[in-house]
DNA sequence: CTTCGATGCGAACACTGTACGCATGACGTA
DNA sequence: TACGTCATGCGTACAGTGTTCGCATCGAAG
C-alpha cells in the first residue's frame, strides 16, 4: 500500500456511503428546536445542528436557504403547539380567550429563545400555524360579538398582552437557566444587589418584598391571571354598553 | 534606507501619536445607538464600531467589557429618552399614564432593533434611566389609588402591552427600512402575497382590506390607542368598584 | 447500462467577538 | 527635571460563524 495514497482511494479510509435515508426539512426542524431548547438561541450554529444530524453543516443548505429561513421554520412549527379552541359559543368567548392566551403563554415559557426573534420577526407571521392560530383565535372574538372593524383591534390588543408577558417572563427564565441556579436561589442571590440598586427608588422594591416567602411561579402565573382579566375587562365592556 | 526596515522604525510610516482626547464610554454609546439606528442590531460589529470612532476594535474593550454588556448600555441610555411624568395628581393619573406610555412607544419606533433586546434581557432592567422610568410609572399607578400589592401588576399589566404593541410594530417597520421602499409601497407590493396566504383564512382578511385606503401610520396609530384604552378601562375597574 | 437530477460534503472566504502583550502617553513623586 | 507607575490604544492571533462553490456519489428513469 503505497504511503502517499488519496484518503478515498482506499475502501477502508473511504467512508461508508451513508445510510441514504434522506434528511427532511422536518427533522431539520425538529432537532433545531431541541437544540434551541437545550442550549439557546445564539448556540445555535449550522455546524453543531449538522453535528446533531449526523451530517455536514453545508448539506442543510439543500433543504434550508438560511440560519433565517430556518428560524422562521421553527418559529412556525412552534406555533403549532398552542391548542387554541376553534368553534365558540357565544357566551363563552372569555373562557375560550383565557385558554388561548394561557396556551400562548405557555408555548413562550417552552421555548424562551422564541420571545427575541418574535421581536425580530415580527408578531404577525404568514406561516401556515401562526396563520391557523391566528384565525381560530380572531374566530373568538367574532363569536364574542366584536363588529368586523373592531374585531382584529380586539385580538391585536390580547395578543400584544399575552406577547409582551410571556416575553418578559421567557428573558427571566432565560437568565436564570444560564446561570445554572434553581429560581429561588437566583432571586435570593439577586436581593442585595437590588436593594443596593432601588435605594433610589423604594417605590420599587414594595411590592416584591411584599411576596417574598411565596414561590416566585406562583407570582407569575398570578401576575399573568391578573393583567389577562383586566385586559378581557377592558374588552367585555366595549360589549355590554 | 534599508529595504528591510520595520514600519514602526520611520517617523514618517509611524502613526502620529493620535490626539489624546480620551474615548469615553460615554461616546461609544452614543456612537452605537447612531449605528444601530442606520444599520440594524446585526450590522454593529466591534470592528465596525471602532472604525466610525477612529479607533482599533480591541481598544472599546478598555471601555466596555464585552458587545452584550454594549447593548445593555445602549438599552438603558435609550430608556433615558421617555420622558414619563413625575408628579401626577390623583384625578388624572390616565392621562399621565396614557402620556408614558405613548412615549414608550415612541421611543420604540425611533429605535426598533431595541425591541428583540428587551425580549432578551427582560423588561425589568436595572440601568439607572429604566429604573427612573419604571418607578415614575409605578408612582403614577400609586397616585392613582392602587394598593400596594396591586400597583405593580397593574404597571406590569400595562408594560407588557405597550412593549408587546410597540414589538410587533418595529419588527414590522424594520422589515419596510431593510426593504427600502415606503410602507405604504411595502404593504402594496405584499397584498398578492398576503391575498394568497390567506386565502383559507378569510376571517384574517376581512378587518385589513376594509382599510385599504387609510394611510397605514394613522391605522397603527389608532390601533395603539384602542388597546391602551380598553387596558386602561380594565384598569380603572378595579379603582370605582 | 447509461444518463441525469438531487443530494451530501470538503475546502475556502470573509467576517465575527475577544484574549494577550507590547508600546506609548499622562501624571504623581522625588 | 527625572523616574516610575498606571491607564489606555492597538496589532496579532484564535476559535468560531454563515455561506458559496465545485466535486463526488447516489437513486431512479429511460
Amino acid at each position: 500500500m503505497p504511503a502517499d495514497e488519496k484518503p478515498t482511494a482506499s475502501v477502508w479510509t473511504r467512508p461508508r456511503p451513508r445510510q441514504r435515508e434522506h434528511l427532511t426539512r422536518e427533522q431539520i426542524v425538529a432537532e433545531a428546536i431541541r437544540l434551541l431548547d437545550a442550549e439557546g438561541v445564539e448556540e445555535l450554529s449550522m455546524r453543531k445542528l449538522g453535528t446533531r444530524l449526523g451530517t455536514a453543516a453545508t448539506s442543510l443548505y439543500r433543504h434550508v436557504a438560511s440560519r433565517d429561513e430556518l428560524i422562521e421554520l421553527v418559529v412556525d412549527d412552534v406555533y403549532g403547539e398552542p391548542d387554541v379552541p376553534t368553534a365558540v359559543d357565544r357566551t363563552r368567548w372569555r373562557e375560550a380567550v383565557t385558554r388561548s392566551a394561557t396556551e400562548l403563554r405557555a408555548m413562550t415559557l417552552r421555548h424562551p429563545w422564541i420571545a427575541p426573534e418574535l421581536g425580530q420577526v415580527g408578531l404577525v407571521h404568514i406561516g401556515p400555524n401562526a396563520m391557523r392560530m391566528s384565525s381560530a383565535l380572531l374566530a373568538q372574538f367574532e363569536a364574542a360579538g366584536f363588529p368586523a372593524d373592531e374585531m382584529d383591534r380586539a385580538m391585536s390588543t390580547l395578543m400584544a398582552y399575552v406577547i409582551g408577558m410571556a416575553t418578559a417572563e421567557a428573558a427571566y427564565l432565560s437568565l436564570i437557566t444560564r446561570s445554572g441556579k434553581t429560581e429561588q436561589e437566583w432571586v435570593a442571590g439577586l436581593r442585595p444587589a437590588f436593594d443596593e440598586a432601588t435605594r433610589e427608588h423604594p417605590r420599587l422594591r414594595a411590592g416584591s418584598s411584599a411576596q417574598q416567602d411565596v414561590h416566585p411561579k406562583r407570582i407569575r402565573d398570578d401576575n399573568f391571571a391578573y393583567g389577562l382579566d383586566r385586559v378581557l375587562d377592558g374588552l367585555a365592556a366595549r360589549l355590554t354598553p
